[in-house]
DNA sequence: ACTACGATGTACGCATCGTTCACATCGCGC
DNA sequence: GCGCGATGTGAACGATGCGTACATCGTAGT
């Protein structure tokens, strides 16, 4: 905590980021005020609006910040996924991060999120175009931009189900298993949709 | 308003409900609060704790109320699909709503949703076994546990994207497709879901 | 008919929150 | 040195969730 002085802080945008990170996975959504990282931080309570408009702002900050490392998470899953095997693996770390970071995934999705953000959108149309580029190279026929919207919203949808509970959710394994299952389901199709894209 | 007298309101739990739902659409799930639910249905602050435990109460008894409406509302879409296509619509049924209803599906679904509230497991556990018998008669021979909720995600997955606006909504038209699309996609798979289930 | 009681609302208070505004304090460039 | 812009402080306002004590009603039992 590299504190210039005993009056400035230093680096106050980054410990608030830090500090709403960890209310977030402690005491979830509700418990991230922002008089609370104000309070982590070790800072008065309006010492965070210096950094950010409102509590919109820095959950939005918050939130770009887990889309970078779902990114980081899932290209740790498989570097260049190629076949649906490799593609369900990804799918399955998909999950996985929202299963760990529950608070934070929900941050990032289950939020009206104004597109006023510009770090936001930039963030998630990354996601979305790693998709895209996941399954250009393993569908080369099909109709990417179709396939790969189909085949995130049935990863999108597993994680909010894992998360609400209504899939089992209680092994590793099993929400493996579940995960795979669907995302195989999904590719078993990818002949028909190779040929309509033909067509 | 059946009100009993001046004093006592006559039917306060239902009047809640109705504003709730009312603040919801108009102000989103930043704009229900106990005391603009009280406000609106003219009665002080503190009386519709007479009703609802907490604020966490009343958001699931709204959620709750939610499932059913939607519930009927895929049912009116098709009373009884048995075809990939009348799945489909069903499908689209789903994303509309959630599309014509944004914060009450948020409450739905994108909220920690403690599993003590009885009303709501119940309903969503409803939902969850009319995709199961939608799935059953559609495709008698698949898995359908898995093959259920794997379609379940995908609409799910859907909606949400919808909702944040990751995919086109602009036309009713654009979703339709969209949604339709994305479930024949998953469906062209169901003979090599079947001969799984058989293997 | 009266009365006691349980259900329903009200009045009031407390802690917290988001946010604003005037002011204090620091570091850096001149 | 010193002045100015960036950064942080403090008090304050209105709103919120929630608890507690009290008021008011309909009604059942006498």
């Amino acid at each position: 905590m590299a504190r210039t002085s005993a009056y400035h802080h230093g680096d106050l945008r980054a410990a608030c980021l830090r500090a709403a990170r960890e209310l977030l996975e402690e005491d979830g959504s509700a418990g991230l005020s922002l008089r609370a990282v104000a309070r982590r931080a070790g800072v008065s309570a309006t010492a965070p609006y210096r950094h950010y408009a409102d509590r919109e702002a820095l959950v939005s900050a918050v939130a770009a910040e887990g889309y970078r490392e779902l990114a980081e998470h899932l290209a740790g899953a498989h570097p260049t996924p190629s076949t649906p095997d490799e593609l369900a693996t990804v799918a399955v770390a998909y999950v996985r991060f929202a299963l760990d970071h529950p608070a934070l995934f929900r941050a990032m999705f289950a939020e009206p999120c104004d597109p006023a953000s510009e770090e936001r959108v930039a963030a998630t149309n990354a996601i979305h175009e790693y998709v895209r580029s996941i399954v250009r190279t393993t569908f080369p026929g099909a109709d990417a931009e179709a396939l790969s919207t189909t085949v995130w919203a049935l990863v999108h949808g597993l994680a909010f189900l894992h998360l609400d509970g209504k899939l089992d959710s209680s092994t590793p394994e099993a929400v493996t298993a579940q995960v795979t299952g669907a995302v195989h389901a999904l590719f078993d199709a990818s002949p028909a949709l190779t040929s309509a894209a033909r067509r």
